[in-house]
DNA sequence: CCATCGTTGACGAC
DNA sequence: GTCGTCAACGATGG
């Protein structure tokens, strides 16, 4: 097919997994005779992999994979409503992609711009293709509020790097006087596929998760009776749907307006549901404006910091066998639904990093980014740097007890219980340290520390002390060195901290 | 240089 | 429930 000539339009789908409010959409329709609505299934993001610690694929967990074939599956359902279809390819998705602009007779490729690294990569190969092909490109931000790129700008070329600094900067979005377009009549045919090999929306079956998929349906439990706020979500839920781009941040701040329009009192930023809009775009403007934002070496905002490497530590938090209870419920809980209340989520990157186990941040981020279905590349790495107090946040005194924090909330301890029912008889005086039961009570229970429940990994009191230390070392070197701490500084901190520790030890 | 402030810590006194 | 204390950080803005 003679490249350039052509008289349709491709519309690439990667997030953006929407009808409303989809301006590359909406371009790809205009004046085409034809229109090919493109997902590419990449098999390492989607197909089975026995080896990782949980069901899923290489790279995400089965949770997302659910949801995003479930949305999936609605866009296909919204297209073919309006005379299309999408059509799902297989493969590695640059290869894939450039296979259908040779094949097909496109003159125009459409897609929602992305700031991940992961697709700067990704859309750089694909934009140099086109521009030899002659192909137009149109790619549009339309996953944020704002242009991340223009807020940069207006800073002389750095992200803001505090909430606050980012609000003032970001100021109005350019689209907020005018409505969006949030409805499309119809939509173009596809065209001709020709030799490439188009599917269906698969089922979750199909790719391979068969019996696990018996087993989910099987376990699914709603959540029931008197639930603490945890078990029944006080939040929104909506993170999955803004972070495959299902629902428009746009539109969705455009009808919050709306609603504070007409109602007399509402919060307000940064705690409103606004409020948590400019948050999502503070985190992708800082990411995409930060070399090495998602690693510790070589990320100017990071402090450096000499974590440990403790990969039985690690598991026993990733795999809920902490032995506190509340920790080990919300990890439970990650792994069942792939959602916890964000307050829970801090609660247990405080314990794995900065907190007790002093387990590298990377190491946390790794698990979350698998098993969350809102799993987000800038806000998950953005919250992970937080919480560990490596950039955002550094009062690394404020450490979260994995004992009082929950139970200021539940003090009944009804979500441990329904997520570890190996507890439910403990009685609520013991049920967040139940290693402190007599073991009466313990056999009574019919749970007895260290067989049925394990003891816990290390003592909170020390360990946290120990970790207040050693941040305060590491500070201070940070501090020394003006950020530009190698590893082998590291190295020697490590050395240091470990000297001082056998001291203590051997005063005590 | 300095003052202010930061979405969400724990604990104890009142 | 609201305060101060703990110990004291860095980004920002003057």
């Amino acid at each position: 097919m003679a490249s350039g000539s052509g008289s349709g339009s491709l519309m690439w789908f990667r997030k953006g997994l929407r009808i409303h409010d989809n301006p590359a959409l909406e371009r790809a329709a205009q004046s085409t005779k034809f229109l090919y609505p493109v997902f590419i299934i990449d098999p390492h993001y989607m197909e089975p992999d026995p080896n990782a610690f949980s069901p899923g694929s290489k790279r995400a967990g089965l949770n997302r994979i659910r949801f995003l074939l479930q949305s999936l599956a609605d866009l296909d359902l919204n297209l073919r409503k309006l005379g299309s279809r999408l059509l799902v390819l297989k493969g590695e998705p640059s290869q894939v992609l450039l296979r259908c602009l040779k094949e097909w007779d496109v003159k125009k490729l459409c897609f929602e711009y992305d700031t991940e690294p992961y697709y700067q990569a990704l859309d750089i190969k694909v934009k140099d293709y086109a521009s030899i092909a002659g192909i137009e490109v149109y790619s549009p931000v339309s996953h944020t509020l704002f242009n991340p790129a223009d807020v940069i700008q207006k800073n002389g070329g750095r992200p803001p790097l505090s909430y606050q600094s980012f609000v003032k900067l970001a100021g109005q979005p350019s689209w907020a006087s005018s409505p969006l377009s949030v409805t499309i009549s119809s939509l173009p045919p596809v065209g001709d596929v020709g030799g490439c090999e188009i599917s269906e929306v698969p089922t979750i079956k199909e790719l391979g998760y068969g019996d696990i998929e018996q087993e989910w349906v099987a376990a699914f439990e709603k959540p029931k009776g008197d639930p603490s706020s945890f078990l029944k979500p006080a939040t929104t839920t909506l993170s999955p749907y803004l972070k495959f781009g299902c629902l428009s941040s746009r539109y969705f701040y455009q009808c919050l307006q709306d609603v504070y329009r007409n109602v007399k009192r509402h919060t307000s930023p940064p705690v409103s549901l606004v409020g948590q809009l400019l948050w999502r775009d503070f985190f992708y403007t800082v990411a995409f404006g930060t070399p090495n934002f998602d690693r510790m070496t070589g990320n100017r905002i990071c402090k450096q910091i000499p974590w440990n490497d403790n990969n039985e530590l690690l598991v026993a938090w990733r795999d809920a066998r902490t032995g506190y209870p509340w920790i080990d419920a919300v990890m439970i809980q990650l792994h069942k639904w792939g959602w916890m209340h964000h307050l829970a989520r801090h609660s247990v990157a405080c314990f794995l990093t900065r907190g007790d186990l002093f387990v590298h941040w990377e190491k946390g981020r790794d698990v979350f980014e698998r098993l969350l279905i809102d799993s987000d590349w800038a806000i998950n790495n953005g919250n992970w740097l937080w919480l560990s107090c490596s950039s955002f946040f550094y009062q690394y005194n404020r450490i979260y007890s994995p004992i009082s924090f929950g139970k200021k909330y539940d003090p009944n301890g009804d979500y441990i219980k329904h997520f570890l029912p190996i507890l439910k008889d403990m009685p609520k005086e013991y049920i967040y340290e139940p290693w402190t039961a007599p073991l009466s009570v313990q056999m009574k229970a019919k749970c007895i520390i260290g067989k049925d429940y394990p003891k816990p990994v290390v003592p909170h009191d020390s360990a946290s002390k120990e970790s207040r230390r050693k941040m305060a070392e590491a500070y201070s070197l940070n501090q020394k060195l003006n950020g530009k701490v190698s590893e082998e500084d590291l190295k020697k901190l490590r050395r240091k901290l470990e000297e001082d520790s056998e001291d203590t030890k051997q005063e005590s």
